[in-house]
DNA sequence: CCCGTGGTGGGAGATAGTGGTAAACTATGA
DNA sequence: TCATAGTTTACCACTATCTCCCACCACGGG
């Protein structure tokens, strides 16, 4: 279970180490792709292929299947783990989650999402707003 | 699987060199073709040669499927990788993608695609405009 | 206070992408 | 049939970037 929030450094060749605490659940071999609302997934490989052989199962032939496609997996790398716990994030993905340097790793279950940090503190602050009304929400269906 | 996005030149002998992660998965023959929204498919030749096993199946009396057949299979080259992983583009592909000196090669599934980089950040903005398309897609197969 | 661990930074060698030159092949006309 | 011009193919060369490895520093625990 990946949960927790680490504030990390992208370095100049692009390097971002992953929490230790993450990595034994982690793996060796990632993916990392286009999420939503502009920030990064990381998934471990196992995980990731249970997703790909999912979206085999759309239709292609559909213009918006066709787009989902291209927006989904040209926007996944598959990254190795370094001997120090590093990975690499290519300038594509850098560019689309708009990070700088600082950035945050955030733990959601079973990925991780990589969000600049000054986008991430922004995001938190107006959910942080909403929270009560998330609580009622989630109580309506019995989360909490 | 063929994943992720790279930036590449066509020089002036219409020489493109193919990302080297790509290189063994892809082999030495492919076919490249006409693809859908205005790019280039290319595909491993033993792909090719399962899709137009697929494509022969289909009933010929339709016209539809005889404009298909005559927009997929004569828009269809095969080419192989020189020694430095590079590929020629004739130049009626070229003319039908519109395709500059920069171009996008964008790894989807089992295809390459070969867009031309500025229509492809344009295609991409589209796509990624459409954010509550992409996440009941994600939902549907159960990354949400 | 020392040691182990985790995050960060840098340097040397390897490699990928690109451009150019030389050779070979094709076509055309005398 | 031969010569020449144009095009294509094969080979070589350069440079920016990536990879791999090692070193450093900060921090926390014993």
């Amino acid at each position: 279970m990946l949960i927790g929030e680490y504030t990390h450094n992208i370095d100049v060749k692009k390097r971002l180490s992953l929490p230790s605490k993450w990595r034994k659940e982690l793996g060796k071999k990632l993916v990392v792709t286009r999420g939503l609302d502009n920030c990064l997934f990381i998934y471990p490989l196992k995980e990731w292929e249970k997703i790909t052989e999912r979206i085999g199962r759309l239709p292609l032939g559909q213009a918006d299947t066709r787009g989902f496609n291209r927006f989904f997996l040209s926007g996944a790398v598959e990254v190795e783990v370094d001997t120090v716990g590093r990975i690499l994030v290519p300038d594509f993905l850098k560019e689309f989650a708009r990070l700088t340097t600082k950035v945050v790793l955030a733990g959601i279950h079973d990925r991780v999402e990589i969000w600049d940090e000054n986008r991430w503190t922004e995001y938190k602050k107006r959910i942080e707003g909403q929270a009560d009304a998330l609580a009622e929400k989630l109580g309506e269906i019995g989360v909490l």
